[in-house]
DNA sequence: TTCCGAATGTGATCCAGGTCACACACCATC
DNA sequence: GATGGTGTGTGACCTGGATCACATTCGGAA
């Protein structure tokens, strides 16, 4: 897929940009690949960018000091991702940022996608708007984290992204179902 | 304290207004007062405003079908609430929202909120910054959640809000933890 | 082909937290 | 003073999921 074309049709689902604005907002994006498990984002770096998936897998996760791995999210193409927190504050990585899959990304700093918000207020209006969903994706995940068992959600996360069932390792699965893979195991 | 003011210097914050955009700003938000224990929205409800609390304290919540609440959040004085998956979506409503006390408000529409975006650029960047900021903290509980137990997520809770511990309830502090009221009162 | 490591299944045991049941303290209001 | 609701503590027991320990399968590298 053309990274131009799939960003372009990301975007104006909810913004209304002109074609000028679209090539000066596309020009800040920086294209990069990478490998199969090779790390964007790890535990303590200075956090610059924001990764919008072309193609690919990643996962945004987090290791705390017994080195158990929990998942925030997985990105697919379309999807954003990065560690939010460090990337606002300027402050250092708690979170990681890895490919689960071969991936192609296209990179926005922070500076530029602040610049590009002040320049562009239709640009301002699609943020705006990214995080509005992703903030109540956050919410509807807490409240399936405390409402419901681990059978429950495991089935949830299977309707909602059938295509993980087969492509993502099933330690991964349980990582972010925040339940050990044996248990995952026991269905 | 006064709305007008509270509500300024809470925008100021994250946004540069015109004296004469933030009394624009202003006269789209329309003062409402409740008791302890009025409900705001309930589920089911066509959600159309979103609330700033003057002073009091609301919670928004989640009733299961076993009738087990699950709170979302508390809202202290500057701090917004409503239920922004049925708010956004112009769906009905699945959270409510009350009063633990006596609470005065400002009310802003959803329409509202849409048509200053529009109009005032500084708006829009106030609203994806207070978004912004929602989605961090609702990652920050999720991981939480996944990684620590009970008593310490009570601690951290207990931290960020000493203010709680006297204020509200212990069965709503453990509806905010997930836990049961008994094994919050075991410590 | 053989070997190795990753991914997965499964049994045995343990424990944090849930559930149920009561007791008690603190108020309101009648 | 009696009555009733609401918040809180605590004991007894149960259970979902964690942990540890092995076994099996499979794909890639030598």
């Amino acid at each position: 897929m053309d990274p131009k074309e799939l960003l372009k049709g990301h975007i104006t689902k909810t913004a209304v940009l002109t074609e000028e604005q679209f090539e000066y907002f596309f020009s800040h994006f920086k294209k990069q690949d990478f490998k199969k498990g090779q790390a964007i984002i790890t535990d303590g770096d200075v956090v610059n960018c924001e990764y919008f998936v072309i193609s690919g897998c990643l996962k945004s996760f987090f290791i705390n000091d017994d080195l158990k791995m929990f998942i925030l999210q997985f990105a697919m193409p379309t999807w954003w991702a990065s560690d939010y927190n460090a990337l606002y504050s300027q402050s250092k990585a708690t979170i990681n940022v890895d490919c689960i899959s071969d991936t192609e990304v296209l990179c926005l700093s922070n500076n530029d996608r602040e610049k590009l918000c002040n320049e562009i207020h239709e640009v301002e209006h699609f943020f705006r708007w990214r995080t509005n969903r992703g903030y109540v994706a956050a919410q509807k995940r807490l409240l399936s984290f405390m409402n419901n068992n681990v059978k429950h959600r495991y089935e949830e996360l299977l309707k909602l992204y059938p295509e993980l069932y087969n492509t993502v390792p099933k330690n991964l699965i349980a990582a972010y179902l925040g339940v050990s893979r044996e248990t995952l195991s026991r269905l």
